[in-house]
DNA sequence: TATTGTGAACGCTTTCACAGCG
DNA sequence: CGCTGTGAAAGCGTTCACAATA
């Protein structure tokens, strides 16, 4: 690199690793709040910190987009933040649909994260009849049956998926032949879809019981040698059936009211 | 392996590959779906199939946890399951805390992954008193005064922030203060925990922004040359600093209603 | 025979450490 | 001198392909 800066450097996108991509929206962020606080330039190191990662790994991951910096300066704040907008392709209007309004579809709708930066809610869509026309985040609630004139209408290839699970291939398969080409999946489900399509997931449940496993990690640590296996089944693994022993929850009276229990995980 | 198995396949949990837990609760649903159905075995090319995953990165994974299948069968479905769970440490009761219940905290309160398996909601806090009291998911809303003592009385280690981007380091740094040691961050911010505690974050605006670069991408691929570089600023890096050409979104007349723009992206 | 469990190869990601340069 | 940009090394994660075995 250093030496023959050709002349675009648009497009020497080709091959950015994804580990990559995925970290430029968070120097985005950080990039975004020192540019309203009208900083000029940062260095690697003060960047880093603000976007909570190392800065060799920061440095790397610029260097992938090209040679923006200044050696013995730092990164010029608005010039990085437009190379990075552009590169995440944010500098163009994205029109988006948000697909199952129900407490979360309705949280999504009014997010500003998604107004923000070139997202702009092309529609909330919604299978209840009852609910269509109510107004959510300042936009009419359209129903289900629309989905595909309103996807070819609005020129969208981006929706957003927050339907119970048991809806959302359904959903899925609809959107992708209306021609929509990235899905972000809030639903807990595996999504099915042709080749060219990209679908990112975004699953609650799932974090949380990846936390259990550390916490639980910890806790262990402490106590060390007990836990001298609870009432586990030794059971051979191809051998009667083992069941799980039943809820052994206690329900702490008092505190678990009507939660429902839909059972995504 | 094969050979050699120990009286303890319990604490065998030593060295888990990131990776693979966080992929545990994928295949635990796909296990339970099929449990439901009361399938009696399983094997790795179907549960992968179910789960998304390809059948050799399934056996892998299986394999950190012991050997738990039967060659030229499969894997017994509800010993899978109890193993599985166990180790994610599901087989015990993880009282949680939401904090911040406006649109998302009231989803995510309502949503069923977070009741089942395991979590149960030991209380939802805001810091707003007007809500002091209100019913949300069948559990009246507390206020932030009682932080500290809702974490003690409960036993909470992990908690949930879902508060504007601007409250969440306070809060967090009170959770971690009372005791909590793990943390699900949907406040789009760079959360500063000290060692020994777990967050894992959940940024809706950053997925849809890797998904935009894909889909750019895609776009680019098929125009290809085009695109001549916009009206991109040919800035010597370390010049005058340069301003990204303002809004250039289209506001599509009838559409741009009254969304919130908090720009936490 | 059908399918698991796993060494070994491969590819991607992170980290190191320092040359290059303003 | 200070900080970027980057080869090279180290560390993980995935995939291959096949020996082990119920």
């Amino acid at each position: 690199m250093a030496t023959g800066r050709t002349h675009r450097p648009a497009t020497r996108s080709r091959g950015i690793p994804e580990a990559t991509v995925a970290r430029l929206p968070l120097y985005l962020r950080a990039l975004t709040a020192l540019s309203e606080r009208s900083v000029p330039t940062v260095s690697s190191e003060e960047l880093a910190a603000a976007a909570g990662v190392n800065s060799a790994k920061l440095r790397k991951d610029f260097s992938y987009l090209g040679s923006y910096g200044t050696r013995g300066v730092g990164y010029d704040v608005e010039y990085l933040v437009y190379q990075i907008s552009r590169e995440l392709g944010l500098t163009q209007d994205w029109p988006v649909v948000i697909v199952g309004i129900g407490n979360l579809g309705a949280a999504l709708a009014n997010y500003g994260g998604f107004a923000s930066r070139g997202f702009r809610i092309a529609a909330l869509i919604d299978a209840d009849p009852a609910m269509t026309g109510k107004m959510v985040a300042g936009l009419p609630l359209r129903h289900t049956d629309e989905l595909e004139s309103i996807i070819e209408d609005n020129g969208v290839s981006i929706g957003v998926i927050a339907t119970p699970a048991g809806a959302a291939q359904q959903v899925c398969n609809r959107l992708v032949e209306a021609g929509v080409t990235s899905i972000l999946n809030f639903a807990p489900t595996v999504l099915t879809v042709p080749d060219g399509v990209d679908v990112r997931k975004v699953d609650l449940s799932i974090e949380l019981q990846i936390l259990a496993f550390h916490e639980q990690r910890k806790a262990g640590e402490e106590a060390d040698l007990a836990q001298p296996d609870t009432d586990a089944p030794a059971a051979p693994p191809a051998a009667t059936a083992r069941t799980v022993p039943a809820e052994k929850r206690r329900p702490e009276p008092g505190s678990d009211g009507d939660i429902p229990a839909v059972m995504p995980a």
